[in-house]
Formats: C-alpha cells, sequence, structure tokens
DNA sequence: GTCTATACCCCGATAGAC
DNA sequence: GTCTATCGGGGTATAGAC
C-alpha cells in the first residue's frame, strides 16, 4: 500500500497544495479576478511552476477544484431514499458550517457561471437540476409511503426546501447568526406528518 | 419645470447612459472581472470620456449604480407597517421577475462583496442588516396585533422569510420555472393567522 | 465633452536554462 | 520541477490637444 516514491511523489503533493491554494483564491475574489501568479504565491512557488502542474491553465484549476469538492460530498447522500435522504441534507447542512470558504466558493462561483461564457456554466447548470431532481425524488417516495402532508405536491416541496437551503447559506455568509441545520429541519419537519428524527 | 438645457443636458444625458451601460456590463460579468473599457464600448464612447463623468473610476460607478437602484425600490416600502409591510415584498418580488439583469447584478455583487476588501463590502453588510431589522419589526407589529401564529418568533420568522425570498431569487436566476412572488406569499401566509390580500 | 497618446501595472502563456 | 526572461494583450489613470 506504499503510496508513489521519489519525483511522482513529490509532484502529487505540489498538486494538492496549489488545488488548496486555488481553492482559497477563488474563494475569496472569484474565478475571473483571481490569477495563476496569485495563486502561485499562495503556494510559495512561481506562476510557470503552477502552470507545469496544470497544463490547461486557470479553466483547468478551475475545473480541478469542482471536481475534488464534488468526489468528497456526493457519497453522503448515495443510495439514501426518502425520509432518509432528506436527513442527509440537515446533516450536509450542519457539516458546512465548519467549511466557510468552500461555500463561499461555490456560491461566488455560481453567481459568475450565470453567465453563459463562464468555463462552469454548464457545470453548475447541470448540477442544480440534478439536486433538484434528487430532492424532488425522495419527496415523492415520501408521499408513497403516506409520510407528506396532504396537499402537497413533490416538486414544489423540493423547489422550496432548496431555496431555503440556499437562501440559509447565503444569510449565513452574510454574517447573520443562522442556524442552518435546525432551521432545515424545521423546514423539513413542516412537509411530513411525522418529524425526522434530531442528531 | 424645464430641465438643464445645452452642455448641462447632454451631460446629464450622457451620465445616465453611463449608469445603464455599467449596470448591465456589472450584471453580466461582476464587477472585478469588468472593465471601463468594455463600459465605454457599449456607451459608444472612448474610455476616457467616461471617467470624465465620474471622477471616481470604477469604484464611482459602481456606487451610482448600487445608490440608483436603492432609490427607485426604498419607497416602495416606505411608510407600511405590519402586514402592508410584508404585502409589500411580495410585490417587489413580482417587480423583479421583469429586471432579470439588476436581480443578477445584485446577487454577484453581493456574493463579491463577502470579501471585506472590497468596495461594496461595508455597503452590503449594512443594507442586509438594514432589511432583516425592518422585516423583523413588522412581524413583531403584526403579534402586538394578534395576527402572528402562536409559538412564532418575530426574529426567526424573518431571517427565515429573507431566506426563503433569496433562495427563490437564486433558483430563478438559475433557470428554474419558480413563482417567486406566489411561493412568498404562501410562506407569509404559513406564519399569518389571516392569508395576505392576492394581487 | 471628447479625443489620442502615453505611463505603468498585471495578466496568461511560451521558450529555454538549470 | 522549477526558474528567469519575454511576448502580446488589456487594465486604470493622467496629460494635453481640439
Amino acid at each position: 500500500m506504499a503510496g508513489p516514491r521519489g519525483e511522482y511523489r513529490k509532484s502529487a503533493e505540489r498538486r494538492a497544495q496549489i488545488l488548496e491554494a486555488a481553492s482559497t483564491v477563488f474563494a475569496r475574489t472569484g474565478y475571473s479576478a483571481s490569477s495563476v501568479n496569485e495563486i502561485a504565491r499562495v503556494v510559495g512557488i512561481s506562476q510557470t511552476g503552477v502552470l507545469h502542474h496544470f497544463a490547461g491553465g486557470k479553466p483547468a484549476l478551475l475545473q480541478a477544484v469542482l471536481e475534488q469538492r464534488d468526489a468528497r460530498a456526493e457519497d453522503r447522500l448515495s443510495g439514501r431514499h426518502g425520509r432518509e435522504f432528506l436527513a442527509g441534507l440537515v446533516a450536509i447542512s450542519r457539516a458546512q458550517a465548519d467549511q466557510r470558504g468552500l461555500v463561499q466558493l461555490y456560491r461566488l462561483l455560481a453567481a459568475e457561471a450565470t453567465d453563459p461564457a463562464h468555463p462552469a456554466h454548464e457545470y453548475f447548470s447541470t448540477r442544480f437540476r440534478r439536486i433538484a431532481d434528487a430532492v424532488t425524488q425522495a419527496y415523492r417516495e415520501v408521499a408513497d409511503a403516506g409520510g407528506l402532508r396532504p396537499g402537497l405536491d413533490p416538486r414544489t416541496a423540493a423547489l422550496r426546501t432548496l431555496a431555503m437551503t440556499e437562501g440559509l447559506e447565503l444569510l449565513w455568509l452574510q454574517g447573520f447568526e443562522v442556524d442552518m441545520a435546525g432551521d432545515i429541519a424545521d423546514f423539513l419537519d413542516a412537509h411530513l406528518t411525522d418529524p425526522l428524527a434530531r442528531g
């Protein structure tokens, strides 16, 4: 199980360092206004040093940052259905309170990417739709089991849940003292016949 | 009631043109990534021509754009209290559906301005807090009149209302077909003993 | 009021030495 | 793997002519 040695290992570590630096720099000033040079400065190497590790330049850096986060986050919900899935949303919210930089990064990039010319435009639009569909599906499963309050439409409930989640995140970033996880749990409970278990 | 003539009038018109161009350019690419040059190109004059009218440079342009919008929006709520104020929130949401560019501008700037070094940082943080306080006050007035459902705290209700408003705006910008005004009205009604009048 | 010209800075990318 | 040097482009801002 020994990892790569010598030059290879050094390269992998550099890549990781660069990725982390890119993440914090993008989070602070967004994609367009950030520079490879500044990322390099954070790492402590030259601009060309960074480009050596990411041949595709700045867009490649962005893509790598996004992929890294997705890989870490997606399995938190995979395989969960109905009420379990909804409970997973609460868990994710709770975890985000410790990742301010990452949340900020996503918020800023998502806003920038509204422009169709932005390199991450496609990424965000499909990602958002995928999430909305997954939440809709979860509500549908809850409804089939008789756990959804009467008169509620799964799709509408999903969009409102998403809106509340994103909105609370926004307020939290703005510096308001909101209990994201608690508020989302309350909001979900308002849709269900039986409340979710609290963690 | 005749306006200014001759040179003065020409100047005022130019300023208005520049402001409008700045608004659309900022909305498309954000503040940091926009250039005075591009704004000038949209207007059809040179870069120095723009700077002639806005001595403070790019930051002055940004400030002017923000002030212009506030001036137009604030009186929509001034003098209204309690239920009337809440109904005003719904009206504002309805109006925003026709102002995609402006909404986009605010969303992007607010995200950028999370950075304390951003020229609009202070503006957004005080603005957001002012809105939150105003909504809290409105809920308090409703509560005093016995119109708030029992067990609800005005401040918490206000923050959740704000979160829902912002979140719906976000989803709408992302391309989802959401009825912002209708959903907000529903959300408000869930807090009140009597539903608001629908427009 | 608007222009051209210009000074000076930072950007991303490439070539080539070590 | 990392560097310096360099190219071409674009940014803000100022000086001064018309």
